[in-house]
DNA sequence: CTAGTATATGAATATATTCAAATATAATCA
DNA sequence: TGATTATATTTGAATATATTCATATACTAG
């Protein structure tokens, strides 16, 4: 119980669940979409996994994100507190808004591979 | 968000908060029931005071302590979330039967002042 | 007022956590 | 095979956190 409270305890956990309610990422685009270095991200996301919050699988070289459903389940009534506050709490509308906008603009992983850069430009307001 | 949460990653804060669902209690209560040093359960409570969890009222030299009903309210799924899983997890479980020795025996801030270590081997089982 | 009690706080220490930069590993492509 | 890409891990410095001891403050009882 602490431990999970410890690994909730920070913003861009906080900032990584709530990108992975909306589907499941590779790391690449964790860092574009959140704007985080690849090493911060890739250290989040262990943490995270080894709480039992996420899991990830292979495809090529890929590694892809997602929510388990085994931690949905256990912690209903947690996880339902948190997808109420994401909405609640503008810290979260602006990861939102560039996810919407990666979406919208049928982007990828490919893409932030050819020019990572224009993909930065491209889901910024 | 992350500071709440950051405020619940600690045992000894989420054993204050468990025990004082049962009641409210003042800091030599406290003290006593978790076993902890007195600078050591109120600079906790201290915390919780400030995360807007409990608050405190003066009577007399002691303070009491209690569950703010606006915690409660304000986040109501965590709350029930917490409720259940102190009732899931061990940890939790002596400081309750402390706690129930402690009530059925009639003991008070009175008496632990009067003898401390006669109240700790009461409630110990 | 004085002695004693309840609680809070400052200072010191031990431990944990953060991040970024460098390096390592594994998969793909040419 | 060698070069490139995706992800993970290590390292080290900076910061944060929990705990304790000693002391300060505020209250009470006598």
């Amino acid at each position: 119980m602490e431990g999970l409270f410890k690994v909730l305890g920070d913003t861009n956990r906080l900032r990584l669940i709530h990108i992975l309610t909306r589907g499941e990422f590779c790391v690449c685009e964790l860092e574009v979409l959140l704007g985080l270095t690849q090493s911060n991200v890739s250290r989040h996301l262990t943490r995270l996994r080894q709480a039992g919050i996420l899991e990830g699988y292979k495809e090529g070289q890929w590694i892809h994100y997602r929510l388990r459903e085994g931690f949905k389940n256990r912690h209903a009534l947690l996880f339902s507190y948190l997808l109420a506050e994401f909405e609640k709490q503008g810290i979260f509308k602006a990861d939102q808004e560039r996810h919407d906008r990666y979406v919208e603009k049928h982007l990828s992983c490919t893409y932030i591979t050819q020019d990572r850069q224009n993909v930065i430009n491209l889901i910024e307001r």
